[in-house]
DNA sequence: TAGGCCATCTGGTCCT
DNA sequence: AGGACCAGATGGCCTA
């Protein structure tokens, strides 16, 4: 499955192609020659085309039926153009959709690399919803917590000034802060079972054909690997700066996460 | 070699 | 009318 961007763009995916393949019916390329082959019998589809559509809607109305002859009166030349035209818009639509795809895996939890195959696009779009349940869960358990703890008046404080300043010596991203010290053990102790029923989605990545079943169902094991669940970025404002490049600490569980759903989804 | 994944073409439908 | 969106069909590439 090896579907990077370099065969992307190597399958002539730009929008210019049609131009291209206006200006010159010479290709060389893998990609091209389909398209050259596809378009070596294009008269005789054109002609098809034209010829079914008068068929197929001649029982329609004047209008519909006079739409089609004035299709017909087109010459094949036009005819041609005009499905060009509307190709190109497709693949271009298609390359848009791919480039958004590659958008969304950049910012996945996920391991990227020229060594590391790209997330297929079913697998993307489950990781991220799973990571936006994932995100979204921890939030609530965040304000949860917080709630209960410091009864709603946590922004009167510094984490800091609670007995666990030493864990600030280090950027979030360090070991040692990883499991929050106000969150203490119950979030230590969090097991993937524990999170699978806080989070009915997280590690649902589930075989073809069973890939998109409702978050009720009961979800798979991500994992063997995965015993428990540290890495929750510390609420207060303080320490909320921006993570280092792009994601905030989760992105160390959730790396984990991805690089156990990859193996899943092989 | 089968199956998964993908790009592309195509016709239909809906929207502006 | 033209463009956007969608789904089916087709065929190529890659991997187990």
């Amino acid at each position: 499955m090896n579907s990077d961007s370099s065969s992307m763009s190597s399958r002539a995916s730009s929008p210019d192609m049609e131009e291209v393949y206006l200006r010159s019916h010479h290709h060389h390329h893998r990609q091209d020659n389909r398209m050259n082959s596809v378009s070596s019998t294009q008269s005789d589809m054109l002609q098809k085309m034209s010829e079914e559509m008068l068929s197929r809607h001649g029982s329609r109305g004047e209008d519909e039926s006079s739409k089609y002859k004035l299709k017909k009166q087109l010459s094949e030349q036009d005819l041609q153009k005009l499905r060009l035209k509307i190709n190109g818009r497709e693949r271009k639509r298609m390359h848009d959709l791919n480039l958004a795809m590659d958008g969304l895996r950049e910012v996945m939890p996920y391991a990227h690399g020229p060594s590391v195959r790209k997330l297929s696009k079913i697998a993307t779009l489950l990781l991220a919803r799973n990571y936006i349940l994932m995100l979204t869960s921890s939030l609530e358990e965040m304000k949860r917590l917080v709630g209960d703890i410091y009864g709603g008046h946590h922004s009167a404080f510094h984490c800091g000034t609670i007995g666990h300043a030493a864990n600030h010596s280090v950027h979030p991203s360090n070991a040692a802060h990883q499991v929050h010290p106000i969150l203490g053990s119950s979030l230590s102790s969090n097991t993937p079972s524990s999170l699978s029923a806080s989070l009915p989605g997280i590690g649902t990545i589930r075989p073809p054909h069973s890939l998109l079943k409702s978050p009720s169902t009961p979800p798979l094991p991500i994992g063997s690997g995965f015993q428990h669940w540290a890495g929750l970025p510390c609420p207060c404002t303080i320490c909320q700066m921006p993570p280092p490049p792009q994601l905030s600490v989760l992105t160390s569980s959730m790396s984990r996460i991805s690089a156990e759903t990859k193996d899943l989804l092989k």
